[in-house]
DNA sequence: CCGATAGATTGATGACTGTCGATTAGAACT
DNA sequence: AGTTCTAATCGACAGTCATCAATCTATCGG
């Protein structure tokens, strides 16, 4: 039987040119962590293991709607996922989209 | 005596907040990979070993202005070196770059 | 020296992006 | 109900970016 091989499991961007596709959706995530402000809420995210938004906009030394903003874009690269808990959202890195790109990176 | 540590050698973004030097470099690297033009080049020269550029233009199908612009992208980020030969410019990729990407997202 | 080829640079243009102030939505605690 | 607090959304603006046509530079072959 055919064994289905996901994106993760495989495609190193070292070992053939990548198809469109997968380029579109890994590109997607880099350009989410292409961004210093961007890279340092994933690292303060990551990080903790948990936090919440409020516990990001002081030391990030930007408004709270361009956190939400980028909170979002990370969100929607799946790097990080949100779970909202009474007025509070806990975010925290996704460790397969993390796995995947490494993966994509080694040889 | 004092060991001194690059950054390729240590910053994993996961373990805690990353410096805020460290962010901008590194997301110039992820940034540079952000786009899925860019990262399909990226691909093409990794895994071609070396490639000059005119070995690009057509299988990406972007102008050849595009693609110089591209690749000097990539290099300024520090992902690809190119070697001048004759008319040519023997593109490769930087292993060590990568190994600081890859390092960057491991536990 | 001349034509041809590889690649870089310039200039222009349309699209996207990071940022913030103001506002809104939803939740908890009087 | 009213207040306070968290977070998302909206609208606007300045800046950056991807792209290409045209041009320029440099190198090789004859």
């Amino acid at each position: 039987m055919k064994k289905s091989l996901t994106m993760a499991d495989c495609c190193s961007v070292l070992v053939e040119p990548i198809a469109d596709a997968h380029a579109t959706e890994l590109a997607q995530a880099f350009a989410a962590l292409g961004d210093p402000v961007r890279l340092r809420l994933f690292s303060m995210i990551a990080s903790a293991g948990t936090c919440c938004s409020c516990d990001l906009v002081e030391p990030i030394g930007k408004s709270q709607p361009t956190v939400s903003h980028h909170t979002k874009v990370l969100a929607e690269a799946g790097l990080i996922t949100g779970e909202k808990a009474g007025r509070w959202v806990n975010w925290s890195a996704v460790p397969a989209k993390l796995d995947e790109l490494r993966a994509a990176l080694a040889s």
